[in-house]
RNA sequence: CGGGGCGUAGCUCAGCCUGGUAGAGCGCUACCUUCGGGAGGUAGAAGUCGCAGGUUCAACUCCUGUCGCCCCGACCA
């Protein structure tokens, strides 16, 4: 490819209405510009780094034994009314109307076309296993679009379906999946995990995210420094300390804290340690107008969809309001402690909170705190549970190693979906004997234009881009020196490109005449890999000047040794 | 949906408070000089100031409405 033939049009400034640098740099080497919110065009140079990720997911669905297909963008409602999703997919489903006013959808998903082609297509067992997928564009009127690509309305995605006639087998498939996710990031040199993630409202499903790690990932999660144990920080269970709770120690005591409200404020003036204090939040409870109390160690926090999950609670964790917690215990909320609540609240315990003793809490009783407070003894325990969120250094729920909390961008999503869309759209198969079943389904995608931006995310510096080489725009490219001004450095430089081309290597010749200065600028911008500068000094000395897009210095090389970097 | 902000040249923005008929830098075009890390000069093209009303002798500027975009939150997964 010749630069001066292409369409390269980059800017030094960067919108200021992009935050994220996957966003600007985006902007910046033109890859994409913005039609309307979350809606982008792709530039050439754009489409070729987006194609370069597609390519790699194709080859391995491909090697995973999937098979591509192609389904429309546009569905009719009456698709979506056989699942009830016409309405419970709620404003992200983009609604158009035909010129006859009949009803019909942007594709966000395609369980329900795949499920139709299902039930059209395959009658027998002999037919399964069997796993389709797609590359295509999605359309999710998100109510926030931002950060460019990353969360945008219009957005590429893989995604494939597989359909089996036991759970076994789609718990088979859906490993494979797995383990073919992981490969495609790999291939791609993004540095990744997979993490579990909520099985949502379908029961007893597994579902697992893969994330790529970047700072401005928009979902916390919980990994393990000494296992593959990776989980969504919602969902990260905190397991319950390995020491016991000592013996009682101390005696009871009250104490003044006359405007000592929080757990800083409380612990800062007894001179006590966050971590032998505790937290008594109120919340309503199931029935109307109960209360329940959650008691957490000082220093650690609620996990709200922990709690939400209680049976005491009414499904959603809400604190109660403050008159309500007055006229129930006879204090504000800053002076509420476990010890003699009345007997109507029950007290859930989270673990860490549970092994404590001759800790120190709320009084009941305004402006005074209890020392030496010990559980059974001197406060009643309805039950312990995990209620708290993980923090940094807590023990691996699977026992190996303590966790880490880092940012994670989620590009990929794998789940066991059951009969749930073959039952609703009577999709069945016959089996041995003759019988219709319904088949298991799994369902996987990967957002293949959200891994653009995320590989920037993770691999660029001040100047901008630094592609994984499988995802560049070209390997390398061959700059020119001058070459308005010299033939002879024009004409070799023209024979490297035509030579690195024959072996095989996508290189691009930057023989725009630009100022060196410039022309390295726009290069290491776009993030090219390599970079072979051809130039008068060059010829003289017989050698060319090699850069890779890391380093931070040039090396003069023979054309044999650029050839051997490049493994042609 | 609630709160906040912004729409002026292809891009980044100033001008608006205090009304008098539009500017800068970058980019773009031509020419000259320059030529190994975002050169210098000369000349030039380019904006019905988001749109629609209103106030006024006069509106980019003030008022009302509207559309678009961005941020925070809630919502959704």
């Amino acid at each position: 490819m010749r630069l001066s033939r292409f369409h390269l049009v980059t800017v030094k400034e960067s919108p200021g209405d992009a935050e994220i640098v996957s966003h600007q740099l985006m902007l910046r080497t033109g890859m994409i510009r913005k039609l309307a919110a979350g809606i982008y065009t792709w530039s050439p140079i754009g489409l070729r780094v987006l194609r370069k990720v597609e390519q790699v997911v194709r080859e391995e669905m491909d090697r995973a034994g999937a098979l591509e297909l192609l389904m429309p963008a546009v569905q009719p409602r009456e698709l979506w009314e056989e699942t009830g999703r016409w309405e419970k997919f709620g404003g992200q489903l983009l609604k158009i109307k035909d010129r006859k006013e009949a009803d019909y959808c942007f594709g966000p998903t395609h369980e329900e076309v795949i499920t139709d082609f299902a039930r059209q297509e395959l009658q027998s067992y002999k037919q399964l296993p069997v796993n389709f997928y797609q590359i295509q564009w999605k359309f999710r009127d998100e109510i926030r679009p931002r950060f460019g690509v990353m969360r945008a309305r219009e957005f590429l995605m893989k995604d494939s379906y597989s359909f089996h006639v036991t759970v076994e087998d789609m718990a088979r498939e859906y490993r494979n999946m797995y383990d073919t996710y992981a490969r495609i990031f790999t291939r791609l040199g993004l540095s990744f995990r997979a993490v579990q993630a909520d099985s949502g409202a379908i029961g007893g499903n597994v579902s697992h995210e893969f994330h790529v790690l970047a700072e401005s990932g928009e979902d916390a999660i919980a990994f393990s420094t000494g296992s593959e144990y990776a989980a969504n920080v919602e969902l990260a269970e905190a397991v319950a300390p390995a020491t016991p709770r000592p013996a009682p120690g101390a005696a009871l005591a009250t104490v003044d804290t006359p405007g000592q409200k929080t757990i800083e404020d409380v612990s800062k003036f007894l001179g006590v340690p966050a971590t032998q204090t505790v937290k008594t939040l109120i919340v309503q409870g199931r029935d109307e107008g109960s209360l329940v109390a959650l008691v957490l160690r000082g220093d650690h926090e609620l996990n709200e969809v922990k709690a939400s999950k209680l049976a005491e609670l009414p499904g959603a964790a809400t604190f109660a309001p403050e008159g309500a917690i007055v006229a129930a215990i006879g204090c504000t909320p800053g002076s509420i402690g476990p010890a003699g609540l009345p007997a109507a609240i029950p007290v859930i315990v989270d673990r860490a909170a549970a092994v404590l003793a001759d800790f120190v809490a709320g009084a009941n009783v305004e402006g005074k705190h209890l020392t030496g407070i010990n559980w059974e003894r001197d406060a009643r325990i309805t039950r312990v549970a995990d209620l708290r969120k993980v923090v940094e250094g807590d023990a691996s729920p699977d026992g190996k190693g303590t966790l880490r909390i880092g940012r994670g961008i989620e590009v990929g999503h794998v789940f066991q979906l059951g009969q749930k869309y073959a039952e609703a759209m009577q999709a069945t198969v016959l089996d041995e004997t003759g019988k219709a079943r319904t088949p298991y389904m799994g369902c996987y995608g990967v957002g293949v234009s959200r891994i653009v931006a995320a590989a920037i995310e993770q691999n660029f510096d001040g100047n901008g881009i630094i592609w994984p080489e499988p995802m560049a725009p070209w390997r390398i490219a061959v700059c020119v020196i001058n070459p308005k001004n010299d033939e002879a450095v024009r004409k070799a430089a023209e024979e490297l490109h035509d030579e690195l081309q024959r072996r095989g290597v996508e290189v691009v010749l930057d023989d725009r005449g630009l100022r060196p200065g410039v022309m390295f600028a726009d290069i290491e911008l776009i993030g090219v890999p390599h970079r072979v500068v051809v130039s008068a000094r060059g010829m003289e000395a017989g050698t060319l000047e090699y850069r890779a897009r890391r380093a931070t210095e040039a090396e003069n090389i023979s054309r044999e040794a650029l050839f051997a970097k490049l493994g042609v």
